[in-house]
DNA sequence: ACGGTAACTTACCCTCGGGTCACTTTACGC
DNA sequence: GCGTAAAGTGACCCGAGGGTAAGTTACCGT
């Protein structure tokens, strides 16, 4: 099989291992055994756990901070923007829901390039919930500045869960899955 | 020093080390190097990592549980419910904050007492999530049981975010975070 | 046919952290 | 004072997992 292929099929199982255990919890012999070969060949191809993880959470964090980006770009009244932000994580994730959780995982150690590189990706992200929290606020006429961090916080959290949740099942696509967020806004908060 | 006063500092540090780092994460040595003493001590008193966490894990839910059955008992309108419960986890934990964590911590073993016992808690806190929800689903109009089953698992994820987020501001007390969650669900939701 | 390169493996090293043993020090009742 | 029990420690074992060296197979161009 040829190197292009095989270290993708290799971030695939990595994200998925990662996002399952988190990189503290994940083993490189595992991800390795879960495409059949040998954990020699994934440190050729990749040098180090990691190596491994920093191309998995570049392929995860790329596609999610440019899918988020152009909804924003776009535009809309603020209390329509959660749901499309969720509409889009959930369309370019559908077969791939681990991956949300690479931006979001604890156990990576706390220096070096990965923390740099995922730190990187969340203030990017952070600034995207930041900018919908303030429009959102603001047009309730509420202007705390902390009271904004904390909504921008809980923002991701609740992407976070939500994410855990479809991850539990698989039969509920990205239409479902926002038709139900939709549905739940509507009722709940009237939005 | 008294066995049972070391013993309360020694799970008063692990409940800080597991909540920052998580079970796997979390190293014996350093647990006992807070406390000023040494591993074998340590095991003397709770026989393996897992009896330490155990230890921790069983004094935070049961505050938890008790704290939250308490609030619950005592009734109220379905949309008032969130911030009482919300006020009594903040009073309960305010000198404890990492406490919370261990009911959730997704690096325990799969399988053993530790996991058994935090799906025991996490279940019981799941179940008065599932009551909040589904009365504030029916006093919406609402009652799709699976919409419910994801609002009581987003909810969880609020209460994880928020307490995240107070972690990192220790000069925010339990009255003002009350109060400031208070602010945003008048201002957001109109609750 | 054959040299070379890329794909891939077996067998190994080394560190870190859970867990244990044998031992020393401290506190207290008589 | 002194014996005993509890508090506490230094030094060790061992398994898991990251990382590596050296070798083997398979393919491809000439």
């Amino acid at each position: 099989m040829p190197r292009e292929e095989r270290e993708a099929q290799l971030v695939v199982a990595g994200t998925e291992e990662f996002g399952r255990v988190g990189y503290a919890g994940a083993s490189m012999v595992e991800i390795a055994r879960r495409v059949g070969v040998t954990k020699p060949l994934l440190y050729q191809y990749f040098g180090s756990k990691d190596g491994l993880y920093l191309a998995c959470l570049h392929r995860a964090g790329d596609r999610l901070t440019e899918g988020v980006a152009t909804t924003m770009a776009a535009g809309g009244e603020p209390d329509q923007m959660p749901l499309k932000v969720l509409s889009a994580i959930f369309t370019t994730f559908d077969h791939d829901r681990y991956a949300w959780r690479l931006l979001r995982d604890d156990t990576v150690p706390a220096t070096g390039d990965i923390a740099a590189s995922a730190a990187d990706y969340r203030h990017r992200l952070d600034a995207f919930a930041l900018v919908g929290a303030t429009q959102l606020m603001t047009s309730r006429g509420l202007a705390d500045p902390v009271d904004i961090e904390a909504i921008a916080q809980v923002w991701t959290g609740v992407v976070d869960s939500l994410i855990s949740w479809w991850i539990d099942r698989p039969d509920e696509d990205a239409a479902a899955m926002t038709a139900r967020c939709a549905r739940i806004m509507a009722g709940l908060f009237g939005w």
